[in-house]
DNA sequence: CTTGACCTTCCCATGGTTGGAAGCCCCATT
DNA sequence: AATGGGGCTTCCAACCATGGGAAGGTCAAG
């Protein structure tokens, strides 16, 4: 198999498969005498279940310690749920915070007359709203919640 | 006022300061002789404003589009109101996939006996979940709903 | 005058993904 | 056999928002 149609068959793109091969989140594929890459039946598993993972939001980090419990027999079962559930909270966190945002709004919005006259107290409310002291060293962990294919 | 002065009032780091005039979010900064660029309360003001944004989660790009319908006023509030329901439903529909992502994973998991036997249905399911042909340019235009500041 | 905290500009890294260019390969049709 | 178009290869760059750090200038206190 191509890796064009290992693409169509997994649900991911030529482009991000070199890349995960790249990065080691994959094992480097068989190559055939033209030096085209060539997947089986195996590869195209690993990869939609990659596709799967990321579309549950799941980190490309994350991904590798699934794809290492998923290889190894050894291991429980309660290790994979364990790290599902450890996402799961992190995907309730973002929608707590999803929330408080859409409720800031709406107040905002809400108390926004609409018309043409120029104040707002959305553009009033904005500028009060942070202000505190700098936050920093928020770890950036989490990306990609888009993309739920379209 | 210093970079760091006004950093430390707005809640905008130094370097984001200088990345946002450099990418014309901002104006250029007034400069001293000594080359030290000099800020003032109004500068203050529009900063925690993009802060604010920014933790709503607001784009940079629709900052720049807020910030216009600010400093013009003779824009009716209704432009804002508009532009900031438009953001409330991207939010919402942001909400949305990830219950969807928290349905789907809370459900693999309590299939998932969670004990020492190696097969898991999450990692099944995982598998089988996405598969579909590739979903192509759905756009990036979301990012950052982490980093509500601590 | 020295010291240390601040400022300046520059480049680099992150994560996940897409885009493009330059060059080879494969297959089918002239 | 030649040719053309599409797929494959590698490499390099971009996106967004942010942080890190180096090399060098400036400021204020000791």
């Amino acid at each position: 198999m191509n890796i064009g149609e290992a693409a169509q068959a997994s649900g991911v793109s030529s482009k991000m498969i070199r890349y995960y091969e790249q990065t080691g989140l994959i094992p480097k594929a068989a190559r055939r005498d033209s030096g085209y890459r060539d997947y089986d039946d195996a590869d195209i598993h690993r990869l939609r279940f990659i596709r799967g993972a990321r579309d549950l939001g799941f980190t490309v980090e994350q991904i590798g310690d699934l794809l290492a419990l998923w290889s190894d027999r050894e291991r429980a079962s309660a290790d994979v749920k364990a790290l599902a559930l450890l996402h799961v909270d992190a995907l309730k966190q973002k929608q707590a915070e999803i929330a408080a945002m859409i409720a800031t709004l709406e107040n905002l919005a809400r108390r926004c007359h609409g018309d043409s006259r120029p104040d707002c107290p959305i553009i009033e409310g904005l500028a009060e709203s942070g202000g505190g002291p700098i936050a920093k060293a928020r770890p950036r962990r989490f990306g990609k919640v888009d993309e739920l294919r379209s």
